[in-house]
DNA sequence: GCAATACTTAAGCAACCTCTTGACTATTGG
DNA sequence: CCAATAGTCAAGAGGTTGCTTAAGTATTGC
């Protein structure tokens, strides 16, 4: 069972080549065996094998053989869990802007509205 | 002007390490300087700066120095692509489910009612 | 059975990543 | 001015990644 951060970093390891997020485009839009996913890809089969071990070890594609065929299909689990950290971050990010903007309403001590990006460096810093 | 593909990359490289996204997590709590986010870190400052560098390669870090000081804050809007990108897989995912469920109802061949996971190896594979 | 198909394994290699240590520069407080 | 602070640069050890080629193993169609 691994932790839950070394999935987040496998993931987004997997994630982190175009190859491999081509092969993940792929297969959101239905299963597919290996030699189908190696076919528009340019480099030899066993390159395409070692980038599917990535992708499955990350926990982002399932494959089964039936006969002399694997056939894959994606695992959402994994790249949901991907979304969740990214929105965590972000919900996160934009809590802090709320927070800021009602000090700034509370006390305008000069203008108000002024909220294009994350301005203010050094704030509230007690961590 | 790096490509899209380049770009989310180097994110998702990025995000694939337990120290940078911590680092990322301390930072969308507001702005800090590099030995303040070296602090709860176990490592040399070299090496922080180092994912710091890989960090602002990616555009999910901003850095401004003043006197002797370099704060550091996030670009929200790299997170932001990222997630782009995998929720624009998971609509595909759930688009293509959904197609499913339809073909299915239309002609309920034996049972309806049936969708824990993405089943049905090998219903269509137009592309 | 035999050849074609569809992977699979293994070895090797160049490039890259993470971290280290040691030395260095620029700024600031007293 | 001088020491402490905050960061930067450079080189290198040690491991990982992304490919390659060559040689294997099952399965399947005829």
């Amino acid at each position: 069972m691994p932790k839950h951060s070394e999935l987040l970093d496998r993931i987004f390891r997997a994630l982190a080549d175009e190859t491999r997020r081509a092969i993940v485009a792929r297969l959101v839009r239905g299963p597919a065996a290996v030699s189908r996913l190696a076919q528009p890809l340019a480099m030899s089969l066993p390159a395409v094998m070692q980038h599917l071990q990535v992708l499955e070890a990350a926990g982002l594609v399932r494959s089964e053989k039936t006969g002399r065929v694997r056939t894959c299909q994606i695992e959402p689990r994994a790249l949901r869990m991907a979304e969740e950290w990214i929105v965590g971050q972000r919900t996160s990010w934009e809590q802090r802007l709320d927070l800021l903007d009602d000090l700034l309403a509370q006390r305008p001590s000069q203008q108000s509205s002024d909220r294009p990006t994350g301005r203010n460096p050094q704030e509230e810093s007690p961590s």
